[in-house]
DNA sequence: ACCAGATTGACAACATGCTGTCTTTATGAC
DNA sequence: GTCATAAAGACAGCATGTTGTCAATCTGGT
């Protein structure tokens, strides 16, 4: 019954773009009448959880997303008035994100949810067979990181080299 | 060291979004000078792989996505020469889509690598890690769409596509 | 034969990711 | 002080997913 390890490789993949799909979806259902949706949460959350103000730059590490994909999605949050953008000492053009009242309420709505919703879906999941499974997929992405790198020159260094989202 | 489960769950949540993003871009890597990128390439697998001529629908429903998501592919690839659209005797609106020569040989091109990099970027996972988190995986998609149906009513067709699971 | 409902393809609008390119700004070498 | 370089934001364009809507087509019950 155990096939050969390429084509478990293989439907792995597959799952994964599945899952993904349906993760966003459910993100999405859970936030809509809180007038957000899995990006705009996700941003949030790399807000609230910075511990110090960030630029759009900075969220988009802390993300490992594209600059200018956040820079879209703070936009919307900004008009939206979920965030706002302060003046940063340090950078006359680089505002700071920061969460407005109503961005932190909306925030810990969608936390609070979103607790109940992982122990509702995750019940049936041992911690232990979830923590092999991160374990796994995290070996995953840096071997993918690693492979990339191999033949398309530098791509992403831990963390010195600031913004390294590829310069191919 | 072992964290509770609704922490692990998110955070395995969050690999999930990374590891897609990650695919996706090897994938296109991959299949760039082929001219394909993932999704046309998954595309073209869905076809190539579903034994008989399908429909747009029928791929989509084979794919998980949604019919329109592949209906533009489909007419990109059609463009591109890489798959032809023939009359269907069933339905004549709904033409089968079938793999053109050049579609034959760039799929098997991509096959090959495909292979490769999965041997080596797969290499250090045993095969029962890989099956173990590809269970998981599908635990939770399952676990997902039953939330989603219950809270959203209907959903996508219960089962019906027998052969949905890619036999890949 | 006929009509109601489901399926399908087409088109449009939108969300979200990417890259490329330009300008502004900060920093560091000289 | 000056200038090259890097980092950041803005804007444009594209790829790929979604949903909504409509018309054409097939199917099944009467």
């Amino acid at each position: 019954m155990q096939r050969p390890a390429p084509v478990l490789f293989t439907d792995l993949v597959l799952e994964v773009f599945r899952l993904n799909g349906a993760l966003l979806a459910a993100g999405d259902a859970l936030t809509r009448d809180l007038g957000l949706t899995s990006a705009r949460w996700q941003v949030l959350g790399a807000v609230a959880l910075s511990g110090r103000p960030l630029t759009v730059a900075g969220v988009a590490r802390a993300m490992g997303l594209s600059r200018q994909a956040v820079r879209r999605v703070v936009a919307d949050l900004a008009e939206a008035g979920l965030v706002g953008l302060e003046a940063n000492p340090d950078h006359r053009r680089a505002a700071l994100v920061v969460l407005s009242p109503a961005g932190q309420r909306a925030y810990a709505q969608a936390s609070a949810r979103q607790e109940r919703w992982a122990a509702r879906v995750g019940r049936e999941c041992r911690a232990e067979a979830l923590a092999d499974a991160l374990a796994l997929l995290r070996l995953l992405s840096a071997a993918l990181d690693r492979d990339a790198a191999d033949r398309g020159e530098i791509v992403t260094s831990p963390e010195e080299n600031g913004d390294d989202r590829n310069e191919s």
